[in-house]
DNA sequence: GTTGACATACGATAACTATCGTAGTACGTT
DNA sequence: AACGTACTACGATAGTTATCGTATGTCAAC
């Protein structure tokens, strides 16, 4: 077994910053603080801060660290889907009363929605309707 | 004129408390410190601790603040709407690479959506579809 | 005109975030 | 064995947020 952290402590939601870091190593699988670096480098952060920030995500287990040959690989800890949802939880009781409609219409007023992708959101709405039995 | 702060600059997303702030406000209209502190008495938090939240929230443009007789009104700057939809313009771009579609999956699969609920957003999509031109 | 109630202003603190510089460590090559 | 390179660890800093205590101001009523 690689993982060591027991689930006790809910996992934070991570920060800007930590998103970024994420969403890097959920695109392209388990990587080390070299690779995010090169990754982020239009952003031009120094290294050390990557690692600082990779870190302290290890230590609020966002991200699980093990170790290969003469450096760490980092993976995140939850898929990408799950901390999408709670995130999306999160903001759907801060702003919206909990109210999926509100939310959901803040998504397609915020910016400009094909027909395309309102057709594919219709079929999705579908797609739910079935599940939820 | 009452407004003094010129649009120059953009104001920021509030953060958690001062959500909880706006959120009064808007409910209720403009108010009073006390009046905001009565509201989050369930919260247990100190009046001076509101006092100067919302005066940061003046400072940053949040809210507007006019003179009543011995206290001052606060009011929210932005409707409740444009921050709602602010808020959800910046998760899609943080979480959801500007996907509309996977924040709308999202929003569903974080909660238990009722099939009223589900008809409900499947009008407002109607809706949606004709106004998008 | 002194006092009490209630308001605002201001400064302090603790926690957290983002950032980086410096120091230490380990390995491969010479 | 010494050196250079690439990595990690650690501490420091500045900025922001949430929180509150204390100080100050003002009006009404006695």
């Amino acid at each position: 077994m690689t993982r060591r952290t027991p689930e006790s402590k809910p996992v934070p939601l991570p920060t800007e910053a930590e998103l970024e870091i994420l969403s890097i190593l959920w695109a392209t699988g388990p990587g080390t603080v070299r690779e995010v670096h090169n990754a982020l480098k239009k952003k031009q952060i120094g290294y050390t801060t990557v690692l600082k920030q990779m870190q302290v995500m290890v230590e609020k287990g966002l991200l699980a660290r093990s170790e290969r040959f003469r450096s760490h690989v980092y993976e995140a800890r939850l898929p990408k889907l799950e901390t999408q949802m709670q995130l999306t939880r999160n903001l759907l009781h801060r702003a919206f009363e909990g109210s999926a409609k509100s939310l959901v219409l803040g998504a397609l007023s915020s910016q400009r929605v094909s027909h395309e992708e309102l057709a594919e959101i219709r079929r999705m709405l579908d797609e739910f309707e079935r599940k939820v039995q």
